[in-house]
DNA sequence: CTAATAGTGTCTATAAGACAATATTCC
DNA sequence: GGAATATTGTCTTATAGACACTATTAG
């Protein structure tokens, strides 16, 4: 903090404070990222990252305003969200000096929203978003924003219990196993992948409870030890 | 961002935009984190985070601020400079809703100022210091940035060269495994360690180079590789 | 019974660590 | 030569992956 404070509030160039969600889900084994129309200038009518002013008098902190946003733009609460990184500078937004603190957000695949309070929800495949020079580009610097969510939760799912946040409350391990390979984009070995699951010790099976219907062995259904709900596990070595 | 754009600039709560620097070098093989005596209130006359406000008429963005304070409080200049977290709420500053952008950087162990442009500079082991509670508690939430910073460090020293900057420009492998360890705070097997170095295929022997002068076999001096110099190398499973 | 996928056993390949031998220097 | 540390070779152990076998269900 500088040791000269300024001598009156007209001197501090107003910084625009900011939080932008990226909420990811997986449909049809793919990444999407929810997108809403923007109601105002600037970028009016295009579809961007869920987004809001920080509420200085309400928001307890930055992580508090994103949850806000996520509760009252898409009408989504309690998925695991964590902070992802600030962008900030003179040129991202036209308003002027801004400051977005940006989060991502897990979706379980089984409650995907379409609509939201503030209007429908556009999923669009992360595939092809978070690149430089897209066809159907993101305003602001978003998809610089999209591009950091998903190296974020690439890279923890190589060696954490992320995607369980994208799975529902019970499933199956060649369902969760699934959902690693849609995140990681390449196949897992299935004996390796159950014995790290075991390592994990974060896991355990729902008594009684198998999923059965398809015209082969039911698969047995697990969910997330109590200890784990929050927090995530780690594995020393990956995978 | 928000659809409804403040009616005024007073209807906005006045957010404290600031960026604190967590400097980080080894002392002794000990991680130390540099201290400056906070010359205003709150909190004037303690020892803190070198911070300061962003200056949003002549700071790009929050990194540049975050290279600004390090050069005109600490005279530090071109160190490994990366974002860590935001930090913020209603509580942290007695002065306001505020929020620093927590950077961290690291310092080569053979240019530690004692001085710099402000005033003395502290060196203070990290040990004990990022816990709770502590005899010597640092002001505001700076115990939770560096607990953050220090866990940063640990965690990509795992898998990445990082620690080479906290290393000179050239270096011996023991020299470097010993940084390694320092930071990692544990001995690491010789022959892996150097497997690995040569694996990342980051560093280059300075042709011709020793360090000489003990009574034993000399060491191969080394260097970082240019395309090296910036980003960093990352192993695929740590270490 | 057949097809289909769940779950497991086991062998092989790869990576990490232990140990020790050799290399060079200063004294 | 002797002490000290750098560097390298090689064996052992641990981990990851390939492959195939058994289990259980619907039809």
């Amino acid at each position: 903090m500088s040791p000269l404070p300024p001598a009156s509030p007209e001197d501090v160039p107003h910084i625009i404070c900011t939080v932008d969600v990226v909420l990811l889900t997986l449909i049809g084994a793919r990444l999407h990222v929810a997108l809403l129309q923007r109601a105002q200038a600037p970028h009016a009518g295009e579809w961007a990252l869920p987004g809001g002013y920080i509420h200085a008098q309400t928001d307890e902190d930055a992580a508090a305003a994103a949850a806000r946003v996520l509760a009252d733009k898409l009408g989504v609460h309690g998925v695991y969200l964590e902070q992802l990184a600030t962008f900030s500078g003179a040129r991202r937004d036209p308003r002027g000096w801004s400051l977005a603190v940006a989060h991502c957000a897990l979706l379980p695949a089984d409650a995907v929203p379409a609509q939201g309070p503030a209007g429908a929800i556009r999923w669009v495949d992360v595939a092809g978003l978070a690149g430089t020079g897209q066809p159907a580009a993101l305003p602001f610097d978003h998809a610089d924003i999209v591009a950091a969510a998903l190296a974020r939760v690439r890279s923890k799912s190589q060696y954490s219990s992320l995607p369980v946040h994208l799975c529902g409350e019970r499933f199956t391990l060649p369902q969760l196993q699934a959902v690693y390979e849609a995140v990681l984009g390449e196949p897992l070995n299935k004996v390796s992948f159950r014995r790290k699951m075991d390592e994990l010790a974060m896991l355990e099976p729902v008594p009684g409870a198998m999923q059965t219907g398809a015209a082969n062995r039911p698969a047995q259904l697990w969910r997330v030890r109590e200890p784990y709900r929050q927090r995530l596990a780690l594995t020393q070595r990956g995978l």
